[in-house]
DNA sequence: TGCTAGTAGGGTAATTAGGGAT
DNA sequence: CGTGTCCTAATTACCCTACTAG
């Protein structure tokens, strides 16, 4: 499928973000601020975080079989 | 609030994990480097836990007989 | 304009990762 | 073989005040 623009690029709070990774809302700011995570600032200061990006890096590994 | 996070997945700490199971967070990691648990890494490297595994595990097992 | 909740920022304590030894 | 404890380094959580979002 082609990607569509960004009309339906949802945007996340800080908040947002520090529910799905069970964190603190500082801890996703210092996240943005290492450059882990793609940070669109607000007119006055503001974080938010794109979502599509955010469920990316929330995705785990679904039970490996076995290591040795 | 405007996005609302679709799967309400919640997930657990190390500490968490191991205050349920009764045993030393250490153990807990261990048993997601060794693949029995479903880790969840945080930019940060820490783990995190889905609560909905953690709880089937501790009530997997009705104690069905003991003997030999 | 004023209001409430959330966020930024800095600083400090607690938790976690990783390896190693018992 | 699995678990609990030791260590150091890194990450995260909670404290505060001021400013922004809606």
């Amino acid at each position: 499928m082609a990607a569509r623009t960004n009309e339906t690029e949802t945007l996340l709070t800080p908040a947002e973000v520090a529910e799905m990774f069970r964190v603190d809302p500082k801890t996703v700011t210092r996240w943005a601020k290492a450059g882990k995570l793609t940070s669109i600032r607000t007119l006055g200061g503001h974080r938010r975080y794109r979502e599509a990006e955010v469920r990316a890096l929330l995705t785990a590994v679904p039970a490996p079989r076995e290591a040795e």
